[in-house]
Parts: C-alpha cells; structure tokens; sequence
RNA sequence: CGGGGCGUAGCGCAGUCUGGUAGCGCGACGGUUUUGGGUACCGUAGGUCGGGGGUUCGAAUCCUCUCGCCCCGACCA
C-alpha cells in the first residue's frame, strides 16, 4: 500500500538508524536525515511582487516552488515533497477503493481526439504539437479518449469488469490567463480516473464509490471539501460533483447550508464493496443543500433555515463524472455481455487537482508568518531548533531526537545553521512545520527540550524521550 | 482575447518626466559580536538597466519594433 513512501522507510529501517553524510546516490533520497545547513531551502523574506494570494506568495517565500514561463513551475525539495506526500495519500486511498494504478504518456496523438470528435471541439486550450514527420500531436489536458483506447485494445468480456484504472499525470491546459500560482496553473499534476462497467448501475456505484474515497483523501489531508452538484462542463455528462474547499479566494461562488461543513467521514470503515453502505455515506453528504453558482437553485436554498444559509467561495478540488457510452460508443469500446451480445461500456472519470491542493491547503491553513500543515501533508514531521549551534550539549541532543524520531519513521529538519534562534524560529515558522521541538543549553541544564505546536502557538517542556513519545503519537493517526 | 500596469544585482525598489555612462534596503560572502523571536558593526562580491533597431557627441532615460511577466474582465481542475 504505502509504495510510494517505501523505499525512504524501508531502506532508513534497513540502515537501522542515522547517517549523518550527504545521500549521494541521487535515488533514495534520505529525507529523514535532513540538516538544513545542506538543504536547498531559498526562503524570501520578503514578499515576491508577482504573487498577490497568500498561498502563492507562501509558496515562494518558504522556496517551495519557482516559476519559470507564466502557469509553469519547478518544484524546489519543500514543494516536491509536499506534493508527493499527497501523491501518496492519492495512490493510498485508490488502492484502498480497490483502482488500479497505471501511467498513460503526457502527449497524445491526435488522431484519438479526431475519433471522439473533442479534437475540434477542444478549443485552444489544447497545445497542440507537430512532431518532425508532421504528425498531430498534443501535450494532453485529459486521458478520456486514451484510456479508452487501452481499454478496448485489451478488454472484451464483461467478466473483466467492473474495473477502474487511473494515474498521476501532468496535464496542461493553455489558459489564456494563468494565475494564483500552482492553482490555475497550465501545467498541473492531476489524479485521473476512469471506469469501464457493464450496466448504468454499476457505473452509479463506481461514481459513489469515487465520491467515498475522494471524501476520505481529502480528509486525511486536513481539508473539508464539500461535494457539490455542478455542470458537466465540456467532458460532458449526465452527472458530476464537485469537491470544493471553502476559502475567501476560491474563483466560485458556492451557496451551501453549514451544516454540511460539520460533516466528517472519520475513521468508519466503508466497504468499498457494499453498494448500500456507499450509497449511504453518499447520501449523508450530499442531502444538504450545496451547489455551485452554475447549478444553483434560489428557491431551495431559501428553504434552508436562515442562520445556516450560507454563501461564500470555494476551491475547486476535484470533481466525478458519470457520462455512460458517450466515448465507449464512438470508439468502439464493447465488452461481450452474458447473453452474448456486445454492448458499449459504461464510463464516468474522476480527477483530482493534485498540484492545485497544495495551493488549497495553504489558502485554508496558514496565518501572518507563514504556511502551518496538516500533520497528514507536512514535508516534514517536525523541526528540531538547535538555539547554540556548537554547544557540545545541545549539538548532541539535536541529533540524538533526529536519530530517535527517523528510527520511528518520522522524517524531520534539524536547523543546524548557525543563526540566531529568532532566525530560525521564523523560518520554521513561515516553511509551516506543525510541531517544532526547541533545543537549548537553557533547558538542556533541566533536562528538558519545548515542543511546540505551529497551529496554537502552545509551548510544553518535557524531557527528549516523552518528545518522540508524543509525536509517535500524533502522527499514528496520519500514516 | 479586451482593458490596465510592470521589466534596473538573488529578492523588494529608486533613478526615466528634465539624456552625461547606475544607486538604496534586504539577502549572499568574509570578519567581529556568543546571541532564547528575522542582533549590531566593519568589509567584499554581484547589474551588457528584458531584447533588436533608431535619434544623439553621448541612451536605463527619447522614438520604434519585439519578447516576457502581473492585475481586472470573459473562460477553466
């Protein structure tokens, strides 16, 4: 399950505890043993003038992103690291939904649009590419048409089904005006999904199914995001959600009753199997009131009753999709059914913004000084501040807490430059570690190191071992 | 794509109106400071002023073309 994560684990386990050199091998990256003095950190005190949202402007200043053409970015080791973490937490809860990872290529021949008729359609949104014969390619804003096309190459008989197959790809989609850095990006990174089932009701149970497992990765990031009725919009469909994150810079309108925000999936177990257990948690979530302006209803949201009657603004996250034959038939996607005759498959796609989240989590949790993580998404577990940078007693200790969490999986930054601790203490302030374990001579002289929460601001001394005892703790409950 | 704005050192900016060969703060680097919330002082390095063409004795500055980026709008994960 935990594929992505671990080969860093597994070869730390392995290792059976620190080292302290630089990781050269340029494969496995040893990110638990990670010094700052030799990290590739660029923090900006000051803020970038291109960037005008707090997400976008936090990302810069915490040296997460750099961008280079307008919509486009490099992702410096912080940002990398995030956006993996919720890559994992992606592939974990897809796999638990039971849906197949693969990888389809970023550019795609032309000649697949020409057959589902989006070629023309598309508009210029699409990049479109020559390669030297001339052909027609295009760096892919979506995998629908593709997906198909492996799925009839290969599959024939319903007994192959139901079965849904999805990957983490960068797309890019050339708006006209990008903006709010990794938010509206052109090129982005994005979880995609597809199902291929016999009838219509299995493909309503694929499309609750999705709803589920989406409710729960967004959770686990520390997000609420609201499933909300919407438009099809140009992938076309006879049903869609939305999953929006509430946030004053969200580019749509959402009118929704609040007690849907006090929604929580938890940790209940939900057989992704059970059609009547899936639809039940569908049902909860979606009984209340929620739409976006596009699909919005004035006269049943009046009939909500008026304190909870709310209108605000919302990030897109994610969104399912049920459309039936609409690419199964055109391209000849059919299984052979039971009684013998073949029948075009039922589809419906889910996606999720997987490089846009990092913008959203930012935009629902930070503050003045900076970034503060979900413990699910951190890049790090915690920061060790080491205050007297040289002090035989407090150099020692920085490094026996590093080795004491890494021999526990909790992957963590020790600030070991020499500056001074207001420094260091707003750098981690603004790079949004949630916990930070403060290690001086002052308190080492009482045997104790703080541990303190970036959430609240709240300080605890306590001695080193009941420090790793309590974010052992805390992060048991976000694998 | 319509409207507006901006490109000068890694970042934030001044200098452009009124041409005379580039400056400030932060950061970086080297010292001193030994420091519990971006410390202070001394010193050093770093810029063909987005690019091309033109006017001029002389262009960051004036003219022109061009490229890039940002903001508002329409559009979108």
């Amino acid at each position: 399950m935990d594929w992505r994560a671990a080969c860093c684990t597994a070869c730390l386990r392995q290792a059976g505890g620190i080292d302290t050199s630089r990781d050269n091998s340029g494969f496995h990256p040893r990110w638990s043993l990670m010094r700052l003095s030799r990290y590739f950190l660029p923090v900006l005190k000051e803020n970038p003038s291109e960037a005008q949202i707090v997400s976008h402007r936090l990302m810069l200043r915490a040296g997460m992103i750099k961008q280079q053409a307008a919509g486009i970015y490099s992702w410096l080791p912080l940002g990398y690291r995030v956006l993996r973490r919720i890559e994992e937490i992606v592939h974990q809860e897809q796999v638990r939904a039971g849906h197949i990872p693969m990888l389809m290529p970023t550019l795609q021949p032309a000649d697949l649009w020409r057959e589902s008729g989006r070629y023309d359609d598309y508009g210029q949104e699409m990049l479109r590419i020559k390669d030297r014969h001339e052909r027609d390619m295009l760096f892919g804003p979506t995998n629908e048409e593709m997906i198909t096309d492996v799925f009839r190459a290969h599959v024939g008989s319903y007994k192959d089904l139901p079965m849904t197959l999805y990957h983490i790809q960068w797309k890019f989609r050339d708006e006209m005006r990008p903006r709010f850095g990794v938010m509206r990006g052109r090129e982005f990174l994005m979880k995609d999904g597809y199902n291929f089932d016999l009838t219509k009701d299995d493909a309503i149970h694929a499309y609750n199914r999705h709803m589920v497992s989406y409710l729960r990765t967004y959770e686990r990031m520390g997000l609420t995001a609201i499933p909300m009725r919407a438009d099809s919009g140009p992938i076309g469909g006879d049903d869609t959600h939305e999953f929006l994150v509430l946030a004053s810079t969200g580019e749509s309108e959402v009118f929704y009753d609040s007690a849907v925000t006090e929604l929580k999936l938890g940790d209940r177990a939900v057989d992704y199997d059970d059609r009547a257990d899936v639809l039940s948690v569908c049902q909860e979530f979606t009984t209340l009131y929620a739409r976006t302006d596009e699909t919005h209803d004035a006269a049943l949201f009046d009939q909500i009753p008026e304190e909870r009657r709310k209108v605000g603004r919302g990030i897109e996250v994610g969104q399912i999709f049920y459309f039936g034959t609409k690419y199964s038939e055109p391209m000849g996607a059919t299984v052979v059914g039971p009684d013998g005759t073949k029948v075009p498959v039922h589809m419906g796609s889910h996606g999720i913004g997987v490089s846009r989240l990092l913008g959203a989590i930012i935009e629902a949790s930070h503050d003045e000084k900076g970034i503060i993580w979900p413990e699910g998404v951190t890049p790090f577990k915690a920061g060790i501040v080491n205050l007297k940078q040289g002090d035989e007693a407090a150099n020692a200790a920085c490094e026996g807490l590093y080795k004491a969490l890494a021999t526990k999986g909790l992957e963590c930054l020790y600030d070991d430059r020499d500056e001074r601790a207001g420094a260091k203490f707003a750098t981690m302030d603004l790079i949004g570690l949630p916990w930070r374990i403060t290690v001086g001579p002052r308190g080492l002289a009482n045997g104790v190191v703080e541990l303190t929460s970036r959430r609240t601001g709240e300080s605890e001394e306590m001695v080193t071992e009941a420090a790793v005892a309590r974010l052992v703790e805390i992060y048991a409950a976000h694998p």
